[in-house]
DNA sequence: TACGGGAATATTTTT
DNA sequence: TATTCCCGTA
């Protein structure tokens, strides 16, 4: 029998062949149902929100929308390849044909294919924070600033000025005066570096993390190019909406100019990024930026016990804005989060250790655990700790693998490669060499710039016998990779090979850097080609700790370790958080208004919620800080909070410290 | 001009 | 604690 199969570009009462009526509650099935026109769906912490996404992307596509159409704007990369794992497992393989990933990722990639539209060649290169830094400081040197008068900002300020004017959209000036008020007597030079800045991206080619998202605003007030770009995405979605800036609302917009089919998701409650420029209020602002948003509220939480949420709660009552939504859940009691005081940093990463020792006893997965923190140091010690008891782990946040001065050496010499306009790359491989400093490698850019061949430096009047031998080792080098038509693996083992001796003599701990650089090796070839590595890399560092997880393949799925920021949007059965201490959360920088303390406070919620089962509260008593030991308080956040809702559990200081056991 | 050693200093969160 | 800055020497 014949059948006629018709192509319907969108299927309204389709089939479905997931039940989605069973898998979903009331609100969830109305976000994956949503078909078209602008969507706000307020989600608080563990609603469900990633759940629904995944099945509003498997929705679309079961009812008959082209995969590729779908943008899934996200905010870590590692989030967006997640959900689209999670769709193709519940529906099938055309959910990998989702347009998935940040903004930063996708406003790069825009801005690839059409770079002629801007006047930047194909393989522009992206500058991370230590690119930006090291060109300001270079052009603040040019600059001769006044070293008698005031001190000058350091250049980690200079960049977080800079940031602040782009991604608040605020003037220089504003900027300094509003939040860096000791340096307003520099104005003047401040604004001069800026200027100089600018000027110094646009001519070697080289974006920062900023212009991605600029020069992709700047790329769509192009008529023809939004109209193609918006017209190619149908279904837009945007995830964790309350951590975007106005540049990323601006760009929302721009990318639905002719559907508005767009549907963002977000939790006010949540948004930790004002450091960033992003605005909580953004996402209350949508309905004006869309007419006719539907609005979806989702409210019951599946993750967590009634306890953690009881916790969670009493803390948002002390914010200084009120937040309408209170978490309830149909799940168990479950136990009392814990407050464990711990004598110092050690006997807390002693605890936290012994502890997860037990669980894993007890039958607890390893990536059932996680351990969170303020800040990236903040887990030091415990790293120790749990290298000695052997437990494998994986840290997020911190320092990435690239942003290691030994990582980026090697990275410089393919960054040449690939763009060899990369002055601040050029820059760095010349001083590498013995007898080239600052003035030479600068002189030998400038000439550089200029040449033919660049990677040919033997022609050059300017070479003199000081470091003659060492550049023409360098041209051999880059000549030699250029010419051969090699693996990323075997480009980066040539690299690795000269580089070697460099590595050696300049840093005391090059053993352990060289096997990074191994295990670099070793992992590189999951990149496409040179050009897709650098970008990669740059858009989705690597963890520093992963590399080594990656290298060698474990037999058991590791440990958590991960600042709060980090953690957004994830969750485990067991989490503990260490250094709960006044001046670490709330950070002692965010003392000076309620709007700050507010931000904390949120951070602090996001922790507290990304328990599952049991959470652990830990702080260390004595501090060793940098003039001596100090004492400690607790976070002021939980100095209101009782015993009814929390449980002090005391430390035996025994030999060997054995923690309260879990009761029954 | 390069570079090492010692003094000074400021210290978050991420794409 | 780790990084940046400054200065003397080759």
């Amino acid at each position: 029998m014949k059948r006629f199969v018709l192509k319907k570009p969108v299927n309204e009462r389709p089939d479905y062949t997931i039940p989605y009526e069973e898998k979903l509650n009331k609100s969830q099935l109305e976000v994956v149902m949503h078909n078209r026109g602008p969507a706000l769906v307020i989600a608080g912490a563990g609603t469900g929100k990633t759940r629904t996404l995944v099945y509003r992307v498997a929705r679309l596509v079961e009812s008959g929308v082209d995969a590729s159409g779908i943008l899934l704007l996200t905010f870590t990369r590692r989030a967006a390849r997640e959900m689209l794992d999670r769709a193709s497992a519940i529906l099938d393989e055309r959910c990998r044909k989702v347009k998935g990933g940040t903004f930063h990722y996708y406003c790069s990639q825009l801005l690839h294919r059409y770079h002629q539209k801007i006047g930047y060649p194909k393989d522009f290169t992206i500058m991370d924070t230590s690119d930006s830094l090291e060109v300001i400081q270079l052009l603040r040197s040019e600059l001769k600033v006044d070293k008698s008068s005031k001190r000058f900002p350091q250049k980690k300020t200079l960049l977080s000025i800079f940031s602040g004017s782009v991604n608040k959209q605020r003037s220089i000036h504003e900027i300094v005066d509003e939040e860096y008020d000791q340096f307003m007597s520099h104005i003047n030079t401040i604004e001069k570096l800026w200027q100089a800045y600018r000027k110094y991206k646009e001519m070697h080619h080289v974006m920062d993390f900023d212009d991605l998202l600029v020069n992709t605003v700047e790329l769509l007030h192009d008529k023809a190019v939004q109209q193609e770009v918006s017209s190619k995405h149908q279904y837009i979605m945007v995830d964790e909406y309350q951590d975007t800036n106005a540049i990323q609302a601006e760009l929302v917009r721009l990318f639905s100019n002719t559907h508005s089919n767009v549907m963002v998701v977000g939790d006010d409650a949540q948004s930790i990024y004002a450091f960033r420029g992003a605005d909580h209020k953004n996402i209350m602002r949508f309905p004006d930026l869309f007419p006719e948003t539907k609005l979806i509220k989702l409210e019951e939480n599946y993750r967590s016990t009634q306890r953690i949420l009881d916790l969670a709660n009493l803390l948002m009552e002390q914010a200084g804005e009120k937040y309408e939504k209170r978490l309830y859940t149909n799940r168990e009691q479950g136990d009392l989060p814990a407050l464990v005081k711990a004598a110092d940093n050690r006997e807390q990463s002693r605890f936290v250790s012994q502890m997860i020792l037990n669980l894993r006893e007890q039958g607890v997965e390893l990536s059932d655990i996680a351990v969170l923190f303020r800040n990236g140091r903040d887990s030091f010690d415990l790293e120790i700790e749990l290298n000695r008891a052997k437990v494998p782990f994986i840290k997020f946040g911190g320092q990435k693998f690239a942003e290691a001065a030994h990582i980026k050496d090697v990275l410089a010499h393919i960054r040449v490669l690939v763009n060899p306009g990369d002055a601040i790359a050029w820059n760095r491989i010349l001083t590498l060499i013995d007898g080239v400093g600052p003035k030479t490698a600068n002189d030998l850019v400038g000439w550089l710039q200029n040449a033919a061949n660049p990677y040919e430096m033997g022609e050059s009047g300017m070479i003199s016998d000081r470091y003659k031998k060492g550049v023409y080792a360098l041209s051999t080098l880059l000549t030699d990779l250029k010419k051969k038509d090699l693996t990323v693996p075997e480009a980066i083992g040539h690299i690795v090979k000269y580089y070697k001796p460099m590595c050696e003599k300049k840093f005391d701990d090059h053993p352990k850097r060289l096997k990074d650089l191994e295990s670099f090796e070793a992992i590189s070839g999951t990149y496409r080609d040179l050009p897709h590595l650098l970008e990669e890399l740059a858009l989705d560092p690597i963890e520093a700790t992963a590399v080594d997880t990656m290298a060698s393949q474990q037999d058991e799925n590791p440990l958590t370790l991960s600042t709060i920021h980090s953690a957004k949007g994830l969750e485990w059965k067991h989490v503990f958080l260490i250094q709960c201490v006044d001046g670490v959360i709330p950070s002692g920088f965010s003392l000076n208004s309620q709007e700050e303390l507010d931000e904390e406070l949120r951070l602090l919620y996001v922790a507290v919620t990304r328990a599952a089962d049991m959470l652990y509260i830990c702080y260390p008593v004595l501090m060793h800080g940098n003039f001596g030991d100090a004492f400690t308080k607790l976070s002021r956040f939980l100095d209101g909070v009782g015993e009814e809702n929390i449980e002090p559990w005391l430390l035996t200081s025994e030999e060997e410290e054995l923690p309260k056991q879990i009761e029954g």
